[in-house]
DNA sequence: CAAATGTTTCAAAAGTTATTGAAATTTAAA
DNA sequence: TTTAAATTTCAATAACTTTTGAAACATTTG
């Protein structure tokens, strides 16, 4: 395979993970093609290699900036702007799995804990849904702790918790 | 608040965890409501509870039954089919890990392997690229067995890798 | 300050995914 | 068999999400 080949096959694939995952395509894409650019890029040549317009570039730049995996530099002299991916894959997980855990987990939990904690006197269905929302409850939290404790490790955390599962 | 209202919000919030998690709403709202159901359910009643189309019920619950995480059961006499979820949490979990990984993980890392492997001579911008999806096929193949490593232990295995953590 | 360059916003259009409902198919009992 | 009950399929459509493009806004420079 070709260079250029290889890297429209490159921000496709990316593109589509991120969607199976909620990211949108675009934005997926756009990371990809900073990941592996090897200068900062301007929204202009952004638009340009991705073929999308100047407004859905403007919206997914800032998202990313969000997300904490991109950030805008300025060269000197210049008015453009110009963005760069974070270089660390490994701080990239970090982030995103940090940043689901807030958006998602947490607010699920707390629905968890509201709704198992209805008052139930006998066994009704009623003892049945707060016992099975109990379970999902402990399960959920237990969960989410796990992925603390695994993305809590700055450096090379991936590599880390291997070791530790494999004693 | 009261059994009905708990039951409704906790169905919500199941059904739109499940959409940001790339899974269909309706398939998460059936899954939440035959969880806390403490007898199976039939089509019939599912799709009164959740008000939703036959067609749509019927495709949700082949899903679900694909995904292995609910399951059949017959009455004696009965003509009728009914549906309950798989009773154990832990189980659940594994299984919607091992089948993301199968269907995501494992393509994305074929991909980057072909990407990766493209021939380059010197430091131009193809060789940037090479080294960048080369780390991040290590990347995500890496964090591929953690899961593996983690989903393997078939009892109890958050509580079991949490404490592995901790060591 | 005005002009030029760059960025953001947002309503409308395009694209995508989910849902319906009726017809076709399957299955079991009479 | 035939009939009736239950389930599946799928084209049409509804709902939702993304993308565009032009106008508004912001910032820098001469």
């Amino acid at each position: 395979m070709e260079f250029k080949e290889a890297k429209q096959k490159f921000i496709q694939t990316w593109g589509s993970l991120g969607s199976q995952w909620g990211i949108n395509k675009t934005m997926a894409q756009i990371h990809a093609l900073l990941m592996v650019s090897p200068d900062v890029l301007s929204m202009e040549d952004i638009m340009e290699e991705l073929h999308i317009s100047r407004g859905n570039a403007s919206m997914n730049l800032r998202s990313l900036i969000d997300w904490g995996i991109i950030h805008k530099e300025y060269k000197l002299g210049e008015r453009r702007e110009y963005f760069a991916a974070e270089g660390d894959i490994n701080e990239l997980a970090r982030k995103i799995a940090q940043e689901r855990s807030k958006r998602e987990i947490k607010p699920t939990l707390r629905v968890l804990k509201e709704v198992s904690s209805i008052e139930v006197e006998d066994a009704t269905s009623a003892a049945h849904f707060k016992a099975k929302t109990e379970e999902l409850y402990d399960f959920v939290s237990k969960a989410d702790q796990m992925l603390e404790k695994i993305t809590a490790q700055k450096e090379n955390w991936i590599t880390k918790t291997i070791i530790k599962l494999m004693s």
